[in-house]
DNA sequence: ATGGTAGCCCTGCTA
């Protein structure tokens, strides 16, 4: 089974690459952020097409997430539900569904803006409510995944430069902890569970100042795993060639496959 | 000092 995640930055402007990437990438379940997209205007049709099954979460003009699967798709859900505070309440950000016996969890966590500004404040106290919501309705033990756009860099490995990002977000201790605190609970960055040893494998990069071509890009795309998933990771890439050519995101596709 | 690009819609805001 092949799991993907990629923040498509909007998916109007994206589907042809999207498309394209399905076409090849022979990927079972995707996970999408920001496709800045309404729900009527999600193109379902064109994935069915093309063999996948779909649920979309958006608002139209910011965020927006999906899930596509060829291996089912059942129970969708979206937000945090009652019990729990969303500092972002409104923001289509958030959506579960099963596919092929495991929870998937899109997810685009906020960005943040600056330290030190509401927006920042905000989006720890989103990561924190994420926490809880999967605490509350989720178990270890279960085939779990979440995974999205995280819009923080685990560790210093993770960025470019690092000292090109003191005092940035994305970066700052109470950010990796907000990551830390759900590897604690039991999920696992499977990323790294293929790559334990690797710098700079980046799955960001600006679109600015030819970032990508100067290899200046960031690891916030990530895919965290319960043990029961984690343990079937055969094997992870970034598709580099996704943010090449005609009409990129500034994201690439992080695609994880497990054993069956 | 505050660039550089892309995508959205109130050609400014968000990333």
């Amino acid at each position: 089974m092949r799991i993907a995640t990629w923040n498509v930055n909007s998916l109007k402007a994206r589907l042809p690459r999207v498309e394209e990437f399905l076409g090849y990438a022979e990927v079972d379940v995707l996970c999408l952020q920001e496709t800045k997209l309404a729900d009527t205007a999600f193109p379902a049709l064109t994935f069915s097409a093309l063999g996948y099954d779909s649920v979309h979460y958006g608002q139209g003009q910011w965020n927006g997430v999906a899930i596509l699967s060829r291996v089912g798709i059942e129970d969708p859900s979206h937000g945090f539900g009652d019990a729990h505070v969303d500092p972002y309440e409104g923001d289509a950000r958030i959506l579960a569904a099963t596919c092929g016996g495991i929870r998937v969890v899109s997810v685009y966590v906020p960005n943040g803006r600056e330290v030190g500004t509401e927006f920042y404040d905000r989006k720890l106290h989103w990561l924190g409510s994420m926490h809880d919501w999967i605490d509350a309705t989720h178990k270890p033990t279960d085939p779990l995944v979440v995974m999205g756009d995280f819009n923080v860099a685990p560790e210093d490995r993770d960025v470019w430069d690092p000292k090109k990002f003191i005092g940035s977000t994305h970066v700052t201790e109470a950010e990796r902890k907000a990551v830390a605190r759900l590897e604690e609970w039991g999920l696992e960055d499977a990323f790294r569970r293929v790559y334990p040893d690797s710098d700079r494998l980046f799955s960001y990069w600006d679109y600015r100042a030819g970032d990508f071509h100067q290899h200046r890009g960031m690891r916030i795309d990530l895919v965290l795993a319960s043990p029961p998933v984690a343990e079937r990771v055969t094997w992870a890439v970034v598709d580099r060639n996704a943010r090449k050519g005609t009409g990129p995101s500034d994201h690439a596709p992080v695609i994880i496959d497990l054993r069956d």
